[in-house]
DNA sequence: GGCGGATTTAGAATGATTCTAATTCGTTAA
DNA sequence: TTAACGAATTAGAATCATTCTAAATCCGCC
Protein backbone atom coordinates (compact mmCIF):
# COMPACT_ATOMS: atom_id res chain seq x y z
CA UNK A 1 0.00 0.00 0.00
CA UNK A 2 1.43 3.27 -1.08
CA UNK A 3 1.93 6.52 1.08
CA UNK A 4 -1.66 7.71 -0.43
CA UNK A 5 -3.61 4.78 0.07
CA UNK A 6 -2.43 4.92 3.32
CA UNK A 7 -3.79 8.71 3.91
CA UNK A 8 -7.32 7.21 2.05
CA UNK A 9 -7.25 4.56 5.06
CA UNK A 10 -7.33 6.86 7.61
CA UNK A 11 -9.62 9.27 6.58
CA UNK A 12 -11.74 6.55 6.11
CA UNK A 13 -11.43 5.08 9.35
CA UNK A 14 -11.47 8.23 10.93
CA UNK A 15 -14.96 8.74 9.30
CA UNK A 16 -16.41 5.60 10.03
CA UNK A 17 -14.99 5.90 14.15
CA UNK A 18 -16.72 9.86 13.42
CA UNK A 19 -20.23 7.48 13.45
CA UNK A 20 -19.12 5.49 16.38
CA UNK A 21 -18.58 2.11 14.51
CA UNK A 22 -16.36 0.05 15.13
CA UNK A 23 -13.23 -0.13 12.12
CA UNK A 24 -12.67 -4.51 12.82
CA UNK A 25 -9.80 -6.24 10.87
CA UNK A 26 -12.49 -7.55 8.00
CA UNK A 27 -13.15 -3.74 7.88
CA UNK A 28 -9.88 -2.32 7.96
CA UNK A 29 -9.36 -4.97 4.88
CA UNK A 30 -11.71 -3.52 3.02
CA UNK A 31 -11.28 -0.35 3.47
CA UNK A 32 -7.41 -1.11 2.17
CA UNK A 33 -9.06 -3.13 -0.45
CA UNK A 34 -10.86 0.19 -1.98
CA UNK A 35 -7.88 2.56 -1.25
CA UNK A 36 -5.23 0.49 -2.51
CA UNK A 37 -6.80 -0.44 -6.52
CA UNK A 38 -7.86 2.15 -9.62
CA UNK A 39 -9.89 -0.58 -10.75
CA UNK A 40 -13.16 0.71 -9.30
CA UNK A 41 -13.68 -2.59 -7.75
CA UNK A 42 -17.18 -4.95 -7.32
CA UNK A 43 -18.21 -5.63 -4.07
CA UNK A 44 -17.43 -9.08 -5.05
CA UNK A 45 -13.61 -8.30 -6.17
CA UNK A 46 -13.30 -6.60 -2.68
CA UNK A 47 -14.48 -9.34 -0.86
CA UNK A 48 -12.27 -11.97 -2.82
CA UNK A 49 -9.26 -9.76 -1.59
CA UNK A 50 -10.87 -9.36 2.33
CA UNK A 51 -10.44 -13.03 1.84
CA UNK A 52 -7.27 -13.84 0.97
CA UNK A 53 -6.62 -12.55 4.90
CA UNK A 54 -9.56 -13.59 6.69
CA UNK A 55 -11.13 -16.64 4.49
CA UNK A 56 -14.49 -16.72 6.27
CA UNK A 57 -15.74 -13.33 5.57
CA UNK A 58 -18.99 -13.19 3.98
CA UNK A 59 -20.44 -11.44 1.23
CA UNK A 60 -22.81 -9.40 3.88
CA UNK A 61 -20.06 -7.56 5.69
CA UNK A 62 -18.33 -6.20 2.33
CA UNK A 63 -21.60 -4.96 1.74
CA UNK A 64 -22.25 -3.55 5.26
CA UNK A 65 -19.01 -1.58 5.10
CA UNK A 66 -20.03 -0.44 2.26
CA UNK A 67 -23.19 0.82 3.10
CA UNK A 68 -21.07 2.38 6.32
CA UNK A 69 -19.02 4.18 3.85
CA UNK A 70 -21.74 5.95 1.90
CA UNK A 71 -23.41 6.96 4.88
CA UNK A 72 -20.25 8.47 6.38
CA UNK A 73 -19.80 9.96 2.74
CA UNK A 74 -16.12 7.96 2.19
CA UNK A 75 -17.23 6.39 -1.31
CA UNK A 76 -18.42 7.01 -4.31
CA UNK A 77 -21.02 3.89 -5.67
CA UNK A 78 -21.50 3.48 -9.60
CA UNK A 79 -24.43 2.22 -9.91
CA UNK A 80 -25.41 -0.60 -13.12
CA UNK A 81 -28.64 -2.36 -13.31
CA UNK A 82 -27.32 -4.71 -15.57
CA UNK A 83 -23.88 -6.05 -14.15
CA UNK A 84 -22.34 -5.33 -10.54
CA UNK A 85 -22.29 -2.03 -9.10
CA UNK A 86 -18.60 -0.52 -8.70
CA UNK A 87 -16.84 1.01 -6.48
CA UNK A 88 -14.53 4.30 -5.81
CA UNK A 89 -12.97 4.61 -2.37
CA UNK A 90 -10.17 6.64 -4.11
CA UNK A 91 -11.55 9.67 -4.24
CA UNK A 92 -15.07 9.89 -2.63
CA UNK A 93 -16.32 13.81 -4.41
CA UNK A 94 -18.42 13.39 -7.14
CA UNK A 95 -16.21 13.04 -10.67
CA UNK A 96 -16.52 12.13 -14.25
CA UNK A 97 -15.44 8.32 -14.97
CA UNK A 98 -14.45 6.69 -18.46
CA UNK A 99 -16.58 3.71 -18.73
CA UNK A 100 -15.87 1.08 -21.47
CA UNK A 101 -18.21 -1.08 -23.21
CA UNK A 102 -15.77 -3.59 -23.98
CA UNK A 103 -13.55 -5.08 -21.34
CA UNK A 104 -16.05 -3.04 -18.38
CA UNK A 105 -12.85 -0.94 -17.39
CA UNK A 106 -13.81 2.23 -15.40
CA UNK A 107 -10.89 4.69 -14.97
CA UNK A 108 -11.26 7.97 -12.92
CA UNK A 109 -11.40 11.28 -15.39
CA UNK A 110 -8.93 13.95 -14.31
CA UNK A 111 -10.50 17.44 -14.15
CA UNK A 112 -7.90 18.99 -15.97
CA UNK A 113 -8.44 16.28 -19.02
CA UNK A 114 -12.17 17.49 -19.15
CA UNK A 115 -13.03 20.49 -21.34
CA UNK A 116 -11.46 23.64 -20.17
CA UNK A 117 -14.97 25.40 -19.63
CA UNK A 118 -16.49 22.06 -18.03
CA UNK A 119 -18.92 19.63 -18.91
CA UNK A 120 -20.68 18.71 -15.72
CA UNK A 121 -21.82 22.09 -13.64
CA UNK A 122 -21.42 22.47 -10.23
CA UNK A 123 -23.55 21.75 -7.75
CA UNK A 124 -24.08 24.74 -6.20
CA UNK A 125 -24.99 26.54 -9.67
CA UNK A 126 -27.30 23.52 -10.61
CA UNK A 127 -29.42 23.82 -7.23
CA UNK A 128 -29.62 28.17 -7.45
CA UNK A 129 -30.74 26.87 -11.44
CA UNK A 130 -33.27 24.20 -10.12
CA UNK A 131 -34.52 24.69 -6.64
CA UNK A 132 -33.04 21.17 -5.56
CA UNK A 133 -31.18 20.41 -2.32
CA UNK A 134 -28.58 18.80 -4.48
CA UNK A 135 -25.72 16.18 -2.82
CA UNK A 136 -24.18 14.74 -5.23
CA UNK A 137 -23.47 14.51 -9.01
CA UNK A 138 -23.05 11.54 -11.58
CA UNK A 139 -20.93 11.92 -14.93
CA UNK A 140 -19.38 9.52 -16.76
CA UNK A 141 -18.82 8.88 -20.48
CA UNK A 142 -19.16 5.66 -22.18
CA UNK A 143 -17.10 4.16 -24.74
CA UNK A 144 -14.59 1.83 -25.85
CA UNK A 145 -11.16 2.28 -24.06
CA UNK A 146 -8.08 2.56 -26.22
CA UNK A 147 -6.70 -0.71 -25.38
CA UNK A 148 -10.05 -2.60 -26.41
CA UNK A 149 -9.95 -0.43 -29.94
CA UNK A 150 -6.51 -2.23 -30.81
CA UNK A 151 -7.73 -5.42 -29.21
CA UNK A 152 -11.77 -6.11 -29.78
CA UNK A 153 -11.67 -9.41 -28.21
CA UNK A 154 -10.37 -8.03 -25.05
CA UNK B 1 -51.08 13.19 -27.22
CA UNK B 2 -49.57 16.46 -28.81
CA UNK B 3 -48.23 16.88 -31.43
CA UNK B 4 -44.66 16.95 -30.53
CA UNK B 5 -45.25 13.84 -28.63
CA UNK B 6 -46.94 12.39 -32.47
CA UNK B 7 -43.92 13.46 -33.35
CA UNK B 8 -41.68 11.32 -31.71
CA UNK B 9 -43.79 8.59 -32.24
CA UNK B 10 -42.67 8.73 -36.01
CA UNK B 11 -39.53 9.11 -35.68
CA UNK B 12 -39.02 6.16 -33.04
CA UNK B 13 -41.37 4.17 -35.75
CA UNK B 14 -39.21 5.37 -38.83
CA UNK B 15 -36.23 3.97 -36.72
CA UNK B 16 -37.27 0.82 -35.97
CA UNK B 17 -39.08 -0.02 -39.21
CA UNK B 18 -35.00 1.00 -40.55
CA UNK B 19 -34.22 -2.26 -38.14
CA UNK B 20 -36.34 -4.15 -40.29
CA UNK B 21 -38.50 -4.89 -37.31
CA UNK B 22 -42.03 -4.49 -37.75
CA UNK B 23 -44.09 -1.92 -35.75
CA UNK B 24 -46.91 -4.10 -33.94
CA UNK B 25 -49.72 -2.64 -32.50
CA UNK B 26 -48.29 -3.59 -28.87
CA UNK B 27 -44.95 -1.84 -29.91
CA UNK B 28 -46.93 1.04 -31.22
CA UNK B 29 -48.47 1.75 -28.00
CA UNK B 30 -45.77 1.46 -26.06
CA UNK B 31 -43.94 4.44 -28.30
CA UNK B 32 -46.65 6.07 -27.58
CA UNK B 33 -46.67 5.95 -24.14
CA UNK B 34 -42.88 6.87 -23.87
CA UNK B 35 -43.34 9.90 -25.70
CA UNK B 36 -46.25 11.00 -24.00
CA UNK B 37 -44.66 11.27 -20.72
CA UNK B 38 -42.76 13.26 -18.66
CA UNK B 39 -42.08 11.01 -16.06
CA UNK B 40 -39.20 9.26 -17.37
CA UNK B 41 -41.37 6.03 -16.62
CA UNK B 42 -40.10 2.14 -15.30
CA UNK B 43 -40.65 -1.11 -17.52
CA UNK B 44 -43.53 -1.66 -15.97
CA UNK B 45 -45.25 1.71 -15.86
CA UNK B 46 -44.81 1.39 -19.45
CA UNK B 47 -46.09 -1.94 -19.23
CA UNK B 48 -49.24 -1.07 -17.08
CA UNK B 49 -50.21 1.90 -19.67
CA UNK B 50 -49.85 -0.54 -22.38
CA UNK B 51 -52.16 -3.05 -21.13
CA UNK B 52 -55.14 -0.75 -20.71
CA UNK B 53 -55.38 -1.62 -24.68
CA UNK B 54 -54.03 -4.80 -24.66
CA UNK B 55 -54.42 -6.55 -21.49
CA UNK B 56 -52.84 -9.61 -22.62
CA UNK B 57 -49.34 -8.09 -22.92
CA UNK B 58 -46.31 -9.47 -21.22
CA UNK B 59 -43.63 -7.57 -19.36
CA UNK B 60 -41.40 -8.97 -21.75
CA UNK B 61 -42.64 -7.44 -24.90
CA UNK B 62 -41.94 -4.09 -23.30
CA UNK B 63 -38.16 -5.34 -22.48
CA UNK B 64 -38.01 -6.45 -25.80
CA UNK B 65 -39.34 -3.08 -27.72
CA UNK B 66 -37.35 -1.33 -25.00
CA UNK B 67 -33.99 -3.21 -26.50
CA UNK B 68 -34.98 -2.54 -30.01
CA UNK B 69 -35.33 1.21 -29.38
CA UNK B 70 -32.02 1.09 -27.80
CA UNK B 71 -30.47 -0.80 -30.81
CA UNK B 72 -31.99 2.26 -32.41
CA UNK B 73 -30.74 5.12 -30.84
CA UNK B 74 -33.93 5.90 -29.87
CA UNK B 75 -34.11 5.87 -26.18
CA UNK B 76 -32.47 6.91 -23.35
CA UNK B 77 -31.81 4.57 -20.45
CA UNK B 78 -31.17 5.79 -16.88
CA UNK B 79 -29.43 2.65 -15.03
CA UNK B 80 -30.30 2.23 -11.20
CA UNK B 81 -28.94 -0.99 -9.03
CA UNK B 82 -31.57 -1.18 -6.05
CA UNK B 83 -34.40 0.18 -8.33
CA UNK B 84 -36.16 -0.49 -11.56
CA UNK B 85 -34.24 1.68 -14.82
CA UNK B 86 -36.08 4.76 -16.08
CA UNK B 87 -36.44 5.13 -19.96
CA UNK B 88 -36.50 8.47 -21.53
CA UNK B 89 -38.01 8.37 -25.30
CA UNK B 90 -38.60 11.96 -25.50
CA UNK B 91 -35.45 13.36 -26.01
CA UNK B 92 -33.03 9.83 -27.00
CA UNK B 93 -29.67 12.09 -26.85
CA UNK B 94 -27.71 12.19 -23.85
CA UNK B 95 -28.61 15.22 -21.62
CA UNK B 96 -28.83 15.66 -17.53
CA UNK B 97 -31.37 15.06 -15.09
CA UNK B 98 -32.46 15.62 -11.92
CA UNK B 99 -32.98 13.06 -9.67
CA UNK B 100 -35.71 13.47 -6.36
CA UNK B 101 -33.71 11.07 -4.04
CA UNK B 102 -37.47 11.48 -1.61
CA UNK B 103 -39.70 10.65 -4.14
CA UNK B 104 -37.69 9.40 -6.80
CA UNK B 105 -38.91 11.80 -10.18
CA UNK B 106 -36.86 12.58 -13.00
CA UNK B 107 -36.41 15.62 -14.82
CA UNK B 108 -35.10 16.75 -17.60
CA UNK B 109 -32.23 19.48 -16.73
CA UNK B 110 -32.55 22.22 -19.77
CA UNK B 111 -29.08 23.20 -20.85
CA UNK B 112 -29.02 26.43 -22.24
CA UNK B 113 -25.60 25.78 -23.48
CA UNK B 114 -27.15 22.88 -25.48
CA UNK B 115 -26.95 23.86 -29.88
CA UNK B 116 -28.19 21.60 -31.79
CA UNK B 117 -25.37 19.34 -31.31
CA UNK B 118 -24.24 20.51 -28.09
CA UNK B 119 -24.02 17.01 -26.70
CA UNK B 120 -22.25 15.52 -29.01
CA UNK B 121 -19.42 17.94 -29.40
CA UNK B 122 -18.33 17.36 -25.65
CA UNK B 123 -18.50 13.31 -26.30
CA UNK B 124 -15.98 14.98 -29.34
CA UNK B 125 -13.91 16.76 -26.91
CA UNK B 126 -13.70 14.36 -24.18
CA UNK B 127 -13.14 11.58 -26.87
CA UNK B 128 -10.13 13.40 -28.24
CA UNK B 129 -8.39 13.89 -24.93
CA UNK B 130 -8.61 10.29 -23.75
CA UNK B 131 -8.76 7.85 -26.58
CA UNK B 132 -11.45 6.58 -25.93
CA UNK B 133 -14.32 6.22 -29.03
CA UNK B 134 -17.28 7.47 -27.08
CA UNK B 135 -21.01 6.83 -27.75
CA UNK B 136 -22.96 8.32 -25.10
CA UNK B 137 -22.58 10.04 -21.85
CA UNK B 138 -24.45 10.21 -18.23
CA UNK B 139 -24.78 13.40 -16.53
CA UNK B 140 -27.10 13.29 -13.49
CA UNK B 141 -27.35 15.56 -9.99
CA UNK B 142 -29.37 13.72 -7.38
CA UNK B 143 -30.79 15.62 -4.48
CA UNK B 144 -34.46 16.64 -3.38
CA UNK B 145 -37.12 18.47 -5.58
CA UNK B 146 -38.63 21.57 -4.40
CA UNK B 147 -41.79 19.93 -4.10
CA UNK B 148 -40.19 17.39 -1.38
CA UNK B 149 -38.29 19.91 0.30
CA UNK B 150 -41.57 21.44 0.85
CA UNK B 151 -43.42 18.39 1.70
CA UNK B 152 -40.78 15.99 3.24
CA UNK B 153 -43.56 13.08 3.29
CA UNK B 154 -43.77 12.87 -0.01
C1' DG C 1 -57.08 -21.07 -46.48
C1' DG C 2 -52.29 -22.36 -45.30
C1' DC C 3 -47.15 -21.58 -44.68
C1' DG C 4 -43.25 -19.55 -42.39
C1' DG C 5 -40.98 -16.26 -39.95
C1' DA C 6 -41.61 -12.81 -36.52
C1' DT C 7 -43.83 -11.68 -32.28
C1' DT C 8 -45.71 -12.65 -27.94
C1' DT C 9 -46.65 -15.12 -23.73
C1' DA C 10 -46.07 -17.27 -19.16
C1' DG C 11 -43.17 -18.75 -16.34
C1' DA C 12 -38.57 -20.18 -15.07
C1' DA C 13 -33.83 -18.70 -14.47
C1' DT C 14 -30.39 -15.38 -13.24
C1' DG C 15 -27.78 -12.58 -10.35
C1' DA C 16 -26.86 -8.57 -7.46
C1' DT C 17 -28.28 -6.95 -3.30
C1' DT C 18 -30.77 -7.09 1.13
C1' DC C 19 -32.70 -9.39 4.97
C1' DT C 20 -32.87 -12.64 8.90
C1' DA C 21 -31.84 -15.29 12.67
C1' DA C 22 -28.33 -17.44 14.90
C1' DT C 23 -23.48 -17.26 16.21
C1' DT C 24 -19.21 -15.10 17.39
C1' DC C 25 -16.34 -11.33 18.75
C1' DG C 26 -14.58 -7.53 21.73
C1' DT C 27 -14.91 -4.68 25.46
C1' DT C 28 -15.93 -3.57 29.94
C1' DA C 29 -16.90 -4.58 34.80
C1' DA C 30 -16.71 -7.48 38.45
C1' DT D 1 -10.06 -14.52 34.67
C1' DT D 2 -14.74 -14.64 33.81
C1' DA D 3 -19.44 -12.93 32.80
C1' DA D 4 -22.22 -10.34 30.22
C1' DC D 5 -23.71 -7.25 26.79
C1' DG D 6 -23.93 -5.02 22.46
C1' DA D 7 -21.86 -4.96 18.04
C1' DA D 8 -20.28 -7.48 14.18
C1' DT D 9 -20.45 -11.45 11.34
C1' DT D 10 -22.14 -15.54 9.04
C1' DA D 11 -24.82 -18.57 5.96
C1' DG D 12 -28.41 -18.87 3.67
C1' DA D 13 -32.98 -17.35 2.37
C1' DA D 14 -35.63 -13.67 0.24
C1' DT D 15 -36.30 -10.04 -3.03
C1' DC D 16 -36.84 -8.12 -7.34
C1' DA D 17 -35.57 -6.26 -11.91
C1' DT D 18 -34.22 -8.22 -15.89
C1' DT D 19 -33.29 -11.97 -19.22
C1' DC D 20 -34.10 -16.41 -21.07
C1' DT D 21 -36.84 -20.27 -22.94
C1' DA D 22 -40.09 -22.94 -25.16
C1' DA D 23 -44.50 -23.02 -26.71
C1' DA D 24 -48.32 -20.50 -28.70
C1' DT D 25 -50.03 -16.94 -31.69
C1' DC D 26 -50.04 -13.51 -35.15
C1' DC D 27 -49.54 -11.58 -39.76
C1' DG D 28 -48.16 -10.83 -44.43
C1' DC D 29 -47.86 -13.36 -48.51
C1' DC D 30 -48.73 -17.03 -51.76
Amino acid sequence: MDKQAARRVDEMRAALSELGVTVTRRRAKTLEALASTERHPSANEIHAEVRRWYPSTSLATIYNTIELLKEAGQILELEFSGAANRYDGRRPRSHPHLICLSCEAIEDMDDDREGADGDSLSLDRVSDATGYKLVRQRTDYYGVCPSCQAAPAN
